[in-house]
RNA sequence: GCCCCCGUAGCUCAGUUGGAUAGAGCAACGGAUUUCUAAUCCGUCGGUCGCGUGUUCGAAUCACGCCGGGGGUACCA
């Protein structure tokens, strides 16, 4: 899309001043020209279908009620699901019409729409020639790949993520034609209306390795990866975290490995839940009009540094921090309330996206963990205590108090939880711990004093306890790329 | 049509392989600060775990049925 969107559409300059962000709006763009000629097809067979959707609801309305029990409950059954069919239609027919209108109403969008009758159709072959190694589509797809990877080596590592190794698809190019070979070679693989597919028993949906233009798809990318990650790097397990939607694409996919003779290797689709809009519908990423995760980043740190500069202004003693020392508090709380806010969900639960939930620096969220790890760190700050030699010096823990006795239990527990989130991949199962390890700590900071403790032995054992708490804290938003903060 | 997921407090969600009076956060209300950071703590209010039947000593959890909501389903990448 983005081949045609830059040689039908292109500004220079903007490209020039922004190359992702034109890229971007191209690629909009065509697809919005898409789902217009999309929806102008479809639109009459909708109609078509709801008018008959009509018509057998008012036979069905119109019909005599059946005497006996039986009989009445599958009319108002069948009435049921004639009427929410019908309801269906209407709601499609009406996005349909919207995204037409979206069109039709924009002049220029329409005179493009009147040039571009074959708009689909066309820039799929932009993709195909790509895959062909056609010389021109290579060199745009050189040029484009630097900027836009560029760009989001930018948000990992605003973001901390780093790899260990980065694949893109054209890795993987130059094998795709010997995959769909190989498997039609062992009989899998099978010509059916012009595409080339493999048929798992059992699921009614081919697996397309190869299309009609001859262009590959995913299936085929996704297959060449298996073979390298196991035939090159060993892999004994392959993860993929990616959307509960794509499920089915992965039964065929790991069901089409494994008759390929890919049977030692542990492949698992980790589905997460979708990300809907206020309107319970998903947010689709590819449409262009979701939340940016830029400036989601941008508006959390914001957030959190008018809560840090809120605070200096409040201290008995005048503000202690700098302007850095603040920016990279906000960062870091900012940061860390969106990781965990999508983190601490179970992750295959569909979810509403909200500002306010992503956002927030109160209760159940990372904040409240970084700012009892800090107040563990304000009690060594202000004792001068010089932590390696408190472990060092092998004190005992004494549990009298009942909060002393609560944050032990739960520090002993940390490595049952690790197991548990390790066994089937549930970061949530982590962030509870830590909630409840950080509130148990809160009650223990108001319930106990450490520095003032009653007697030494008392004094080391509580400092051991709150050493203790924040090395566990900072070890488990550690694994959940969130960051610890000294101070905020 | 076929396949998949969900329904737990006003809201957002936990609830590990079935195990004790079903838990949090937010919201609401009431308290706590001369003492290590109040981005905090303590308390109150709030639930027929969608409905029914079954399996079991025991079900939010398992089975079946029903009601309600959502998603996927041949050439998009």
């Amino acid at each position: 899309m983005i081949l045609y969107g830059y040689k039908n559409f292109l500004n220079a300059d903007a490209y020039r001043a922004d190359t992702v962000g034109e890229l971007a709006r191209l690629y909009r763009l065509v697809s919005q020209l898409e789902g217009y000629h999309a929806a102008v097809a479809e639109l009459p067979k909708l109609r078509a279908r709801l008018s008959e959707a009509d018509a057998q609801l008012r036979q069905l309305q119109a019909a005599p009620v059946p005497a006996d029990k039986k009989g009445q409950e599958s009319h108002k059954k069948s009435l049921k699901q004639r009427s929410s069919e019908q309801a269906g239609l209407r709601e499609e027919i009406g996005s349909l019409e919207r995204k037409i209108a979206g069109v039709e109403g924009d002049a220029a969008l329409a005179t493009l729409a009147r040039q571009h009758p074959r708009i689909a159709e066309e820039a799929r072959l932009e993709t195909s020639r790509l895959h062909a190694g056609d010389p021109t589509n290579t060199a745009l797809w050189r040029e484009f790949m630097p900027a836009c990877q560029a760009a989001l080596d930018r948000m990992y590592d605003r973001l901390g993520i780093h790899f260990d190794l980065t694949l893109g698809e054209s890795y993987y190019q130059p094998g795709l034609a010997s995959v769909v070979a190989s498997l039609k070679e062992r009989g899998l693989a099978v010509e059916s209306d012009g595409a080339i597919c493999v048929f798992i028993a059992g699921v009614e949906a081919p697996f397309i390795v190869q299309k009609r233009d001859g262009a590959f798809t995913y299936a085929t990318t996704d297959l060449a990866t298996i073979a390298d990650r196991v035939d090159r790097l060993q892999a004994d397990v392959v993860l993929y975290v990616v959307d509960a939607r794509q499920a089915d694409h992965f039964k065929l996919l790991f069901a089409t490995a494994r008759q390929w003779g890919y049977t030692g290797v542990d492949l698992r689709h980790v589905s997460f839940g979708t990300i809907l809009g206020d309107d319970r519908r998903p947010f689709k990423t590819r449409s262009g009009d979701t939340v940016g995760l830029e400036s989601l980043i941008d508006e959390a740190v914001v957030r959190a540094r008018q809560i840090v500069d809120g605070n200096e202004t409040q201290k008995a003693n005048g503000p202690e921090l700098d302007d850095a020392a603040r920016a990279g508090i906000a960062e870091a709380v900012g940061i860390g309330g969106i990781k965990y806010a999508d983190l601490s969900q179970n992750r295959e639960t569909d979810y509403v996206f909200s500002w306010d939930k992503m956002l927030a620096l109160t209760g159940d969220t990372a904040t409240y963990m970084q700012y009892a790890y800090a107040r563990v760190c304000g009690i060594f700050r202000r004792g001068q205590i010089d932590r390696a030699e408190l472990r060092r010096n092998g004190g005992r823990v004494v549990l009298e108090h009942p909060a002393e006795r609560g944050l032990a239990l739960q520090l002993a527990r940390f490595h049952e939880v690790l197991d548990a989130v390790i066994f089937d991949y549930r970061p949530n199962l982590l962030t509870d711990y830590l909630f409840a390890l950080s509130n148990l700590f809160s009650t223990f900071f108001e319930q106990c004093p450490v520095l003032k403790a009653e007697s030494s032995e008392l004094r080391v054992s509580r400092l051991l306890l709150a050493d203790l708490t924040a090395q566990t804290i900072h070890r488990g938003l550690h694994l959940l790329g969130i960051e610890t903060i000294e101070k905020m």
